[in-house]
Formats: structure tokens, C-alpha cells, sequence
DNA sequence: TTCCTTTTTTGACAATTGTCAATGGAATTC
DNA sequence: GAATTCCATTGACAATTGTCAAAAAAGGAA
């Protein structure tokens, strides 16, 4: 998700919102490898990619379980988590030398606390993210694995030169050899 | 989804919500098979389920997909319209003659406006949506075809009673000959 | 470079699910 | 209650994907 791709009516409130956003982020320079959000934990805070790349997975009977990836612009946090306070099933994590912008979820919470109206722009993010997982949905049910994979390299083929094919198989709900195999055929 | 499951630290706003909302819902009682909505539309109503039961659907390759079902005390509408105020892919019908409870987007546009603080809970019922969204991924990418019925009939056995296995299959996103074998099974 | 680890590919086989065609049964309508 | 439509089951076969084991290729560290 991409925060300021929402479409508005009052864009003088976006333009605000944005830059009180800008006011309680806190950028940092990270490995890859290292460890935004541990499974287990409530996530304390929204991570902006500012460069480089980053995923959330979880482990489902032993297997690493890629759910997500983000790169440069966009939004991650422990969904699960960070809204509901509650621990969360998700790691996440850096796959390449990066720099993150930290948004605390308290710092946020005053913000929408002292100007409720961008609660508005909040709820506006969550239907984007909403829609952009029915599409997953649909995609899994209705589509071959080739198929997916297909969709993936049009949609993001930036992924494939940046992250391994065990993540992008685990993020399309196949195996290793099976995308393997996909990606072999003619 | 559920309106007034939403946990909060401040119940008098929810209760004054639910109060609020109540004034604006218009209740009708409607045949088996209306459609709430259709397709190619946009959708302008929340819609709550008093009696009866409800899905949306649509068209995929010119089969009929169920996306959704709702019964008594749950909320529908056409997620990819009605808050976007886009054509939707959906399909609302009414799977039993049933009481609805109709919310004009008009009227709750103008309560958020007046009262802004609510958008929190809309956001809160949005996330909630979100989740159970996650949860359906989740089934989809790691459960078998049984695997995911057994889950269905675990969380929602009434379903089975009210709603033809045709519905069920494609919710399931399996063939109905598929499902037919799978409940015989041992 | 050379070694070691990680990532990716391949092969053989099994399990799951889909497709197409036909049949049986239940519910609805006239 | 007979006819019609809708719903559900079954059979035979094909296609897709998974599992397990091994080998090859690529990438990093010393």
C-alpha cells in the first residue's frame, strides 16, 4: 500500500495529513536481514519504505510463508497487529540493505486524536489494502499457478530481480519446484 | 461483518452510533431471490440483515462465484462500490425472503460528516472485514478442498441448512462435483 | 581462488481436483 | 399429481500440483 495514491476530494486535508506524517516519521538505514516486527509482539509501529525491500511472512507447520512484500513508497506494518493491539502472527522483515521511515503507533494515535478527521484517510487505506486482497483472492481461486505467476511478473516485475523464488512461490501458494517448473515452460 | 462487535475503549460512542444508525436505517421485507444489487452499479446502500439470508456474487468466465454470505444481524454491501462509489462486480440477492435494513450512503456520509469521530468505527468494522479476509487467503493457500469444508461446516453450520452446495462449492472455490465427493467421503 | 552455504532445477511418482457426460432425486408450478 | 425445472450425485478420465530425493548452479566468506 501506498500512502497519498488515495484519491480525495479535500486534497488540502491529504497535503496536511502528509505532512504532519513526515513530522513523527523517523527514518533509519538497515540491514538486510534485520528484523522490523517479531512474531509474538504487538507491532508498535508503520513502516514507510524510503529504499529497498521488505516482506512479511509467517510459519505454517514449520514453512516460512511469504504474505506480503513492499518496496520503495510503500506502507508495512503487522496488520494484524498494529491496529487491534494485539500480537501478531507476522514477522517482517528486510530483504535488502534498506531505509525505513518509523511511524509509532502512538505518535499516530494522538495525531488522529487531535485531528479526527483523517480518520477518514486511514479508513480510505485500510478499503485500499481490502481491495487489493480480494484481487489476491480471486486470483488464487480462479488461476493456475502459471497463471499467477504470470500476473505477478506483469504487475511487479521488479520482484523477481530483487527476491528469491522460494519467497515468490510461498507468496503465490506453490512450491519451489512447481514454480520452477512454471518458469521452465515453454 | 457485524456491527456492535467491535471492541472499544469508549462504549458510549458506540452505543450513541448505534443509536445514530438506527435513525437513518429504513427496514423492508423482500422476496427470495431480490436483488439487493446489481452488477455494473453503483452501490448505495449498507445493507443489514435482520432475518433471512443474503450473498453476493458475480461472474467469473460466465459462472456464477458466491463471494459472500450473511445472515441475521450481519452487514453486506458491494465493498468494491460502496465506499468508492465505483461500478461494482457484485451481485447482492437474497438467497430466503428476508427483512433488510437499508443505510443510504447519502445518510451515513452525512452522520460521519457531522460526527467524524465515527469514522473510527468504520475503519474498526473495515479492518475486522480485513481480517477475515486474511483468514480466508490463509484457507485457500494451506487447506485442502475437505480441509476447507470442514472449517466451514465447523465455523458456520447453519449455512448447510439455508444455502444450496452449488453456493457452498463455489465460496469454496471447488466444483460442486468436487464437494459432492468430498461429503461422501468417510 | 577454493570452500561452503544457499538457491534453484530436475526426476519419478502420488495425490488432489477438474471436466464432461449421464443419472437420480427433490422441489416448484401448473 | 404430472410435468418441469433445479439441485445433487456418480463414473471415467485428464490435468495440475505436491512430495521426496538428488544434483546442479549461484553467491559469499575466508
Amino acid at each position: 500500500m501506498i500512502f497519498g495514491n488515495l484519491i480525495d476530494t479535500n486534497q488540502f486535508d491529504l497535503k496536511e495529513l502528509l505532512a504532519d506524517i513526515q513530522k513523527i516519521k523517523i527514518n533509519e538505514s538497515l540491514a538486510k536481514h534485520h528484523l522490523l516486527h517479531r512474531e509474538g509482539t504487538i507491532c508498535n509501529h508503520l513502516f514507510i519504505v524510503e529504499q529497498g525491500m521488505v516482506r512479511s511472512f509467517y510459519y505454517k507447520d514449520g514453512k516460512d510463508i511469504t504474505a506480503h512484500f513492499e518496496m520503495e513508497n510503500g506502507l508495512i506494518t503487522a496488520i494484524d497487529s498494529f491496529f487491534q493491539r494485539k500480537p501478531s502472527r507476522y514477522n517482517i522483515e528486510l530483504l535488502e540493505d534498506s531505509v525505513i521511515g518509523f511511524i509509532s503507533s502512538a505518535d499516530l494515535a494522538n495525531l488522529l486524536k487531535e485531528k479526527p478527521h483523517y480518520e477518514k484517510y486511514m479508513r480510505m487505506q485500510i478499503e485500499q489494502i481490502y481491495i487489493d486482497l480480494v484481487d489476491r483472492i480471486e486470483n488464487l481461486l480462479f488461476h493456475s499457478a502459471k497463471e499467477r505467476y504470470d500476473n505477478l511478473i506483469a504487475n511487479q516485475p521488479l520482484l523477481l530481480q530483487r527476491v528469491n523464488l522460494n519467497h515468490i512461490a510461498s507468496f503465490l501458494g506453490i512450491t519451489q519446484e512447481t514454480l520452477s517448473r512454471i518458469r521452465k515452460a515453454p
